[in-house]
This record gives structure tokens, sequence and C-alpha cells, in this order.
DNA sequence: TTATTTTTTGGTATCGATACCATTCTTGAT
DNA sequence: ATCAAGAATGGTATCGATACCAAAAAATAA
């Protein structure tokens, strides 16, 4: 480990002979460099290994080139995706991503949305789209764009990218009753914590009232023990067991209806005979190679790269406000 | 969007009628404050909502409060386990992570770094273990921890933390071959790129080579299209063709080993009467209410947490520069 | 009480880049 | 040849916090 001091601004412009304002012109606005110039400085920068010091650029231009997101959690595959397009297209234009995930805790929001701003940030990406008076407080006071994600909130705080989870939930309702279920089911989604599933799953109920069905949730306390695939193998002994009629099966995500279908499998249960199942995500193990189920594919890349332009021309972001990438229902096999 | 000026530290100072360097005393340290100035002082935070700015803090204490990570890709469940574990376990102790991801583009990891150390972060964290020479250049001449994660190198450059894929991969190579099984394939690992998977195939060649039979890897050109599902289908095709008498199948991932299983279903080629299913990771859908799947279980988690614990006292970290939290063989149905 | 240590407090310089303004050098027009 | 307009360049102040040092206040010892 070298103990060496970091190499300025100035030492690159002391070997260049040039002053410090044109190196950092170089770095920044190299057009505004005369070619000569240029070069020398880029081959002092070279010469010294100068990596610039950003927070102190920060603090002079008050442009931190880093945007802060907080998300519920990053362990989810199709959020991730949203992550990986949102990073990957900032990191291109010269930005980096500060992450901080609030395991689905709110509480938690406040505390990481203050930490965020104590570094200056460019911008703010949130993934919740209810928050608490001191979060709405903070945003307002602060002239960064903020982009909401993953859900449409019926009135953004500014920016907001995403779909409508609601619709999604409706869609795959009527699909279920279009294919002559009599008796659809929803799973999962009923943790107040998780909005985006809660909303999928008031889709869902508002389907089956237009048809004038009656909708069975479950569960419907708290079943936080379990895990996706967990929580759709119990599906039948506590759904299935209090209503033995049900045909079909919307769950929350594509990890619950893949617990449905391999415990469907050991109970010799045929699916999509007996049984139609429904899942929400577009898993990789959804496809055709894998289980053939039929979901909701959503754009989670997408939402990324449309975040992450909202966030370095947020006038036209602003300009509609509400970004609606939608989603795509697959039908396959599994109903 | 308020358009008005951050509040500064001197703002608090004039309202509670001290120093500016009480302010920050009472932030950092405010043992060394006398009670009725904290008190006040705090009252003034909480009136003028002060939020520190971090990055004028970072120049002048050099010391960021953040910590850098760069990393191939988010989305992997596994992985994401470990950044979930990595952020929070910070977020606790007052910093944020700096993510980015280079999608096992090797090429990207000295941008990404150089990036990265713009920020002057207070730690880095690598998920390569074989770096360039220009990444190793500039991680040698920082002064700050380096942790490499998830693959414990034979020389760390710093801090490394993780487990040994070779030994995890020779170890599932001997539990098919006690299984009774003649001839066992690998399946993924081909890809350069991914060195964790190779080290695993390695350790699977080294185990079929001592117990004197012949390793049978597939595919051995790049397949860069396929999805692990995918690729866990097509090996029926692949290698299954080739060599027919294949009676054990090591996947390089779980979600190869689903595709493997969802294809032997389709073509009723009995698991694990017929063929011996084994895979890596330990995702949800392999337990036993998913499909219970033999793999390996690897400490995500632990992992992130590990790697925080490190950052945050490098010196205990370097006591033992290389702290290895083991996996677990779990046997289930499938082999 | 006085001397001495310890605690509490604040002033000022500083971190390294960029903003802003002033200056010098080009270039082209007259 | 002269002047105006614009491009290129550099000097200095500045961003907002903390380090460092010195001074004042409080606590303790003699």
């Amino acid at each position: 480990m070298g103990k060496e001091k970091w190499v300025t601004m100035k030492d690159v412009a002391n070997l260049a002979n040039v002053g410090t304002i044109t190196v950092s012109r170089v770095l920044r606005t190299p057009q505004k460099v005369s070619e000569p110039k240029r070069k020398r400085v880029l081959k002092a920068i070279e010469e010294l290994g100068y990596v610039p010091d950003n927070t102190a650029g920060a603090l002079s231009s008050s442009k931190s080139r880093v945007f802060g997101a907080i998300v519920s959690t990053i362990n989810d595959s199709v959020f991730a995706q949203t992550l990986d397009g949102l990073s990957s297209t900032l990191r291109a234009a010269g930005y980096e991503l500060l992450l901080t995930s609030t395991n689905y805790d709110p509480d938690v929001e406040e505390d990481a949305l203050r930490a965020l701003l104590a570094r200056r940030p460019d911008g703010i990406v949130l993934t919740s789209t209810t928050h608490s008076a001191g979060v709405s407080k903070l945003v307002e006071s602060v002239s960064i764009p903020v982009v909401e994600i993953w859900q449409l909130p019926s009135t953004p705080l500014d920016i907001a990218v995403g779909f409508s989870n609601f619709r999604a939930g409706y869609d795959m309702g009527r699909h279920l009753i279009d294919g002559g279920r009599k008796n659809i089911a929803f799973l999962g989604g009923h943790e107040p914590k998780n909005e985006r599933g809660c909303r999928r799953r008031d889709g869902y109920i508002a389907a089956l009232r237009d048809a004038g069905m009656v909708p069975i949730t479950w569960p419907n306390e708290d079943q936080d023990l379990l895990s996706g695939i967990e929580l759709g193998a119990a599906f039948f002994e506590g759904c299935l067991n209090e209503t033995p009629k049900i045909d079909g099966v919307m769950c929350v995500s594509d990890q619950v209806a893949l617990g449905v279908l391999c415990e469907a499998r050991r109970r010799n249960v045929e699916v999509p005979k007996d049984l139609a199942v429904a899942g929400f995500g577009g898993f990789e193990m959804s496809t055709q190679s894998g289980f053939d189920l039929t979901t909701i594919e959503v754009p989670g890349m997408e939402i990324g790269v449309a975040t992450a332009k909202a966030l370095l021309d947020p006038d036209a972001g602003r300009a509609n406000k509400v970004i609606d990438l939608g989603y795509k229902l697959v039908a396959r096999g599994t109903t």
C-alpha cells in the first residue's frame, strides 16, 4: 500500500506548465482548450497517474455527478435489472450511483434519504410511492430531480417512471376470466409493505368485481416467514383447502407461481387443466425453456434506462411527468 | 421545488450562538460538547432542517464516508444478497455504498475504478480477482482498504472475503462420484469472463481426475446468447447427444440446473434415476418446496456483512487477510 | 488559596476543484 | 494597418466542512 498523497490538479498544471483552470477545462470542456495545451495536459495526467478529486469539484461547482437511489431491496431479480440499467447508463454519462436499501422498512426511508442528501446528489431515485411526511418535506425542500420508479403514483413528487401495477393485475384477472376460469384466487401481496404487490391485487379484485365474480385473496394475515416459493407451496394447504373449487390462481410474483407449480406437480394437480397459474415479473425461469409460465413481463431494464435519462435531463423528463413504460402479458402453457 | 439554498453549518452555529466547529463536533463527536450547548445545537439543526454537506466534510477531513463497489452484475440473486448485506451494514455505521457494475466486461473495470477513486472512497470492494495491470497499479497506489469478494485469490491485493469456488466444485464432483455416477459432466462455466464459474469447473475436473475418471465439459465454445435456463435445456441436444451415457451433471449455477430439470421432465428423463443433477448457489427455488435440488449453498449475505466489517476496521480484517466463509453442500432429491 | 491538569470552545487556515472576472492572443473585417 | 469580436488562458475568491492550535473555563491537586 503506497502511502503517497494524491496527485492534485496543481501538480498536473505545473508539469504541463499551464494554469490549474486549464487542467480543469481539459477534463470538463476540452473543446475550450487549444490542441497543443490539451495534449500536454493529457500527457501530464497520464504521466502522474492523476485521478481528479470529485469531492472538491462537487463543493465548488455544487454538482456532485452522483445520483442517489433508495430501493426496497436489491435482492429481486427484475428489480436488479433496473439497477443494472440505471447504473450503466449513468456511468456512461460520467455519473455514479449511490445505493441504499431499506429492506422494505418504510421507517428507514427518511434516514436513508437524509444520508443521501448529505452527499449532495444531483438527483434521487425512490422506489416507494407513499412517503412519510418527513420524506415529502425533505424532497420538497430540495431542488434536484426526484424520480419515483416501478409504480406510477397518482400525484408524483416530480417525475415518475414505471407502469401501472393495478392495470397489470386487472389485465391478468381478465385473462384468467377469459380463459373460462370460474373461481380465481390471488395469491400473496398481503403485506402492506409491498405497495406494488398490493396494487396488483387491487387490480385483480377490480377485474373480478367488474365481471361479477367474487375475489378470493390469500393469505390475509402476515406470512412474512415464508419465501415466495414456500408461499406458493403453502397455498394448497391453506387456500385450496378452504376453497377447493378454485380453478385459477394469479400470483403476486413469478416466484410464488413457481412454488404453486412445483407443489401442483407433487400433488398431481394438472396445470392448466385443473388449475391455471399466472405469475408476475417475467423471470428467466418463466420462459418456455423453463416453466412455460403465463406471466406479466415487466420492462425492468428499460425502467432503469429511462430513469437515468430523466435524471440526466430532468426538464425533458418533466415535460411528461409520468413515463408509463407499460408491461406485456405473456400467455404461456400454464393458463 | 423549493429553490432555497442549503442551510449551512454556519447558519446553525449562528442560531445556536456557538462556533461552527462546535456544530461539527455535535455531529461527529458529541461527547466532547457540553450538555447545554449540544442541546441548543441539536435544536437549531432541527429547526432549520439542516442536512450536513458531506462533500465539504470529505474534502477537509479526507474521509468521504463512502465505500465503492465494482460488481460484475447486480442481476444475480445470490450476489444481490451480498450487496444487501454490505449496504445495510455500512449504512448502520453511517457509510454509503457507491455501486458500479461492469456487466462482466473486464475492460470496464479500470474505467469504473478510476471513476470510483475520483469520489475518494474510504475503501473499495472488487468482485473480480484477476485484474488488468492498470487496475493493480491504481489499487496499489492508493492507501485505502481493498476487499476482493466471492472468490479467494491466491495472492490477495489486500483483504479477501469469500470461499473457494475450486473446492466447492471439487466437493460436488466427489458427491456425484460417491453417489455411484460413472459419467459426470460439468455444464456451463466456459466463458473466461466468469472466473468464479471457471474455478468451480476446475475443481470438478480435479475431482474426476483424482478418481481416475474422465471429465466432460460442455459447452466448450461461447454460448453467450443462452440464458442459464436455456443452456440447461440445450444440454440435452448438445452434450447428452454427443455422450449419451452421461448419468450425472453438475451445473455452474442453479439456474442452469433448473433448465436441465425442466427439460428432463419434458423428455421423461427420470431424475435422479437416469440423471443426477446438481447446481450451485442455493437459490430460493432449489429448496425442498421448490425443485428439491442438490446444490451448494453460499453465504451471500454473510459475505456482505463480513466485507462491511473488514472495510470499517481494515486492520482487524488484515490480521487474517483471507476470510474464508465456506459453503454448504446440500444434498437433496436430485442426486 | 494557588498551581496544574483537563475539558470546552472558537479562530483561522486548509482541503482541491471550479466560478468569475480580467487579460492576452487570434482572427477577420474594415 | 487598425479595430472589434471572439477564443484561449490564468489569477483569485469561493464552496462548507474539519484540522490544528490557542485560549478560556472548569475541575482537581497541592
